[in-house]
DNA sequence: TGTACATCAGTGAACGCGCGTTCACTGATGTAC
DNA sequence: TGTACATCAGTGAACGCGCGTTCACTGATGTAC
């Protein structure tokens, strides 16, 4: 082990993914009383503890940040979704409401400031992360489509209105989640997360019945 | 008619509220491009042709700019909803419905400057902005859930479950609305806007479903 | 293993610029008589 | 109606400050032999 000896492989990639975590984590934390149009390049890697020229090693602008954060937030849930349709029946309606209520709930207990980043930048003021969230958001409505495609429940349903209920869906299901993020900043937040999940199980409900009745 | 003769009664306030009408529609100008927590207070002087220091004989900072805008955006429309409800009867909801949607559809085209604000600020990240638009839909969701609560269709529904109505009446009117707005940015904004409306027929016809089931 | 050179993530100084806020002011409008 | 004073919406200069971006740089890491 001289002092001359060779780092270990990658010691730089790594050292520059650490880094750029560091201007994400940063820039998570500062968007929870922000927006992203307001975030400053300078006010992210002072807070990541680096040169504000280092940003530009990682990121064109704070726009392209922001890309990278929807990315992050959305990209890995299109598995999960299917997962809960796929693991309760089709004659199962409340078994899956619960499922998805609590996961939604856990979703964003586990990580509420990409969940905060989601809703307030999805009608937010900078475009290309508009259009980022807006094209993940449809890709899971065609997705929860999909999913109902096949089931006896919605036999004999039209491609278009299979779209209108998968977008009722998750419309349905980023509503819930801004409303337990929003249960966090109450006075009680655990009365106030039991409250939201009521009215989100009924809601869910509620759209069961007018599906299960759609071609009555 | 002397050169020094007294000037109508009311000059000063109307001035006074003439340089505060551009003002705020300096910054429903410049908001279509960015959010309010990025709106500069000399970028609304300049675009409304007044000195930066006017702006504090109107507001105290552009947070209070933009309460005054949702004031402005949602305070008038009250009456509205309560107009809807009440013209039409209990077993008309395809006429409801056709009615609620033109009359989304109209108001988008009329105020949109207005209607992007409240959906981009609705969860944007300016506090008080953010609160008064909350208050606001909430007072929405109350009004809609008293008129249901006299109706035949939700007879032995609990307060409980009215709420939940009314809310999911009002997001899916702001969801609709949202989709207006982005369906004018579109290649074809007519068709578009089209698309959008059957899509919001739909959605409403489901719920609508759902709230004649919901006893069963 | 050791050496010599190439790469490149992060630095620090410098720039011009627009920001929010303060202050004393101006001059038209309002009011009291 | 005319006069003298009060009010106050809008001005313009000045301030200190943080911004995004450029540039040449440093020194640890990577690579070829």
């Amino acid at each position: 082990m001289s002092r001359t000896a060779a780092p270990p492989a990658g010691t730089r990639r790594m050292q520059k993914q650490r880094t750029r975590r560091a201007l994400l984590d940063a820039a998570l934390r500062l968007l929870e009383h922000q927006s992203l149009s307001s975030l400053g390049l300078r006010e992210v890697t002072r807070a990541a503890g680096v040169a504000p020229t280092a940003f530009y090693r990682h990121f064109r602008s704070t726009a392209d940040l922001g890309v990278a954060l929807v990315e992050e937030a959305l990209g890995g849930l299109h598995g999960m979704i299917a997962g809960i349709l796929a693991e309760t029946g089709e004659d199962q309606d409340e078994e899956r409401i619960d499922r998805t209520v609590d996961l939604i709930a856990r979703h964003v207990r586990d990580h509420p400031a990409h969940v905060r980043f989601i809703i307030r930048e999805r009608h937010g003021g900078v475009r290309l992360v508009r259009e980022a969230i807006g094209a993940q958001l449809r890709r899971f409505a065609v997705e929860v489509a999909a999913e109902y495609a096949g089931h006896p429940s919605t036999r004999g349903w039209g491609e278009d209105d299979l779209r209108m209920l998968g977008g009722l869906y998750v419309d349905q299901m980023v509503m819930t989640a801004s409303a337990f993020l929003e249960a966090a900043e109450e006075a009680e937040p655990g009365a106030a997360a039991e409250r939201v999940a009521s009215v989100a199980r009924r809601r869910l409900r509620l759209i069961n019945l007018g599906r299960r009745h759609w071609l009555d």
